[in-house]
DNA sequence: ATTGAATATATGGAAAACCGTATATATGAT
DNA sequence: ATCATATATACGGTTTTCCATATATTCAAT
């Protein structure tokens, strides 16, 4: 399979709350919306294991909601370019949530603070 | 307590997505997007069973994600009057989705046709 | 007071989601 | 080739969510 691939197009509403509807997806999912972030920027942002955030990005790529890219060694999660309107409308109205703005760990600066 | 009274006014955004993530509920906030329902409503149009739509109503009402107003011999269900403006956005950009505007449960025209 | 219709809740069980731990893979550096 | 780092997956168990069925409540009509 060639990097960057999109497995899936299309995306029912149900689904994408679904996606959300899940602490870490979601943190995730709003941080990326702000650029792309390597698994280590979650794990230290949201302090949370390893594996428990790989996981989950496994599910949004698997859903098609978000794309990697490989940069050397690790490996940078964004919002999949081609995501439907209606969809990224949703992500960005939820970032406007007030919960979401006062969320400490979405205040992070981009960019691994671990320096990885 | 008083008729149409508010429980929670607050709610967060993950909040939100847990209540929209599950087919019965999201359909049924659809469909009081378009203005209020009764529970029958639901029922025939969902096609699903009675105790099940109310105990989905009843997960939406404790969220104060909809109000309730009794009349006559039925209760109807609506979105509640003061939900922030982002939950509201989430629920409109949602109903533009094109699997929603697609759902055959949604073309029902308001009222209930089962004549109750 | 009884009945029937509309709605709500309780209960037990099934299915799904989530998690921690352990292990595997891939890359870059020595 | 070995090692360290970054990431992914597999496994088993716990918790949560959902459901079907049965029962309770509430109102209106008789």
């Amino acid at each position: 399979m060639m990097p960057g691939n999109q497995m899936e197009t299309t995306m029912t509403a149900l689904e994408l709350m679904k996606l959300l509807a899940d602490d870490t997806r979601l943190t995730s999912v709003l941080m990326m919306a702000a650029g792309p972030r390597c698994v280590c920027d979650l794990m230290t942002a949201l302090d949370l294991s390893q594996p428990k955030v790989s996981r989950h990005l496994a599910i949004l790529r698997e859903a098609g909601l978000v794309a990697t890219e490989r940069r050397g060694q690790w490996i940078y999660y964004s919002l999949s370019p081609d995501l439907p309107l209606w969809a990224s409308d949703i992500i960005r109205v939820a970032a406007s949530a007030p919960d979401v703005k006062r969320d400490p760990r979405l205040k992070a600066a981009a960019g691994c603070e671990a320096g990885c």
